[in-house]
DNA sequence: ATAATGTCTCTAGCAACTAGAGATTCAAGA
DNA sequence: TCTTGAATCTCTAGTTGCTAGAGACATTAT
């Protein structure tokens, strides 16, 4: 059995996480020693380990909650895993578009700037009046980064 | 003079966001009417508009914060304010690279999956051991979800 | 005059943690 | 065995940038 520290390092999750991810309920109750301490077994790693890689995937804890319901049912069609992943997928196809944008206009406006005193900077001019920007961005250009 | 609820159409920001700047100082306490209801000028709809476009571009409320403060000076030299600009430019490059990362993760994995139960399925086994990935990604790698 | 909005303040909530206080427990050395 | 230092415990509050709601007051239209 491991400690929560023990844990913590063979995972690469921080111990307060760990904490929070059973405070939340993706994390079963962990057994405790004598003492009160957390107490864990490798499958307990086993499961913090598919809780970090999905979140290294980006994939919000919800999705994660589903994913981990799903994998304790192996008899189960993974249609539904499939879907998660895929919607995982066009959420960060989504984000890249809209960084895109945002990188270019950023490039735009810091490119015309010859590097005088504020009153003629255009990184301030740009950013005071929508007309000079070459795209009609808008609140979702900055979504992306929330 | 203009109410809260015209201010907030004419820049496109929300009512209570832009009761939220003013808490958080970001604009100044607005005037009131006899009633107690915020009046605004067409200069503080300048400014309002000047926030929702640096917010556009993914700028954080605090750069934001730096860049109107160096706006009201106009006879200062603009080196900071392109400093801010570009590593703005820097945190979106890095953003779209990681999500590039995330996105060839995904679609290997989602391309693996054959479609049949949850115990053979690509993704679910992918998420379980991190050996099945092609990339050495870390946390790094989703960061840019937050 | 009355009804329908609009606005006010205040608190609480979202995601996914992170940081800190103050108390306890464990592990290793003398 | 004792002691010291590290790890752990619970709990609360903070982060970012808002958003939602309650209950009360103001303004506007009919």
């Amino acid at each position: 059995m491991l400690s929560i520290g023990k844990l913590s390092e063979a995972a690469g999750v921080k111990v307060p996480t760990i904490r929070y991810y059973e405070q939340i309920g993706l994390l079963p109750a962990a057994d405790r020693s004598k003492g009160n301490q957390r107490l864990y077994s490798p499958a307990a790693g086993d499961r913090l380990a598919f809780i970090r890689h999905a979140r290294d995937l980006g994939f919000p804890l919800e999705a994660i909650r589903d994913l981990l319901g799903m994998a304790d049912r192996p008899d189960q069609p993974c249609a539904a895993v499939d879907s998660i992943a895929k919607a995982q997928l066009l959420a960060v196809e989504g984000r890249i578009a809209r960084l895109m944008a945002l990188k270019s206009e950023l490039e735009r406006m810091i490119a015309q700037c010859a590097g005088g005193c504020v009153a003629d900077c255009r990184v301030i001019e740009c950013l005071g009046s929508h007309a000079h920007c070459s795209t009609d961005h808008g609140r979702e250009l900055a979504e992306v980064l929330e």
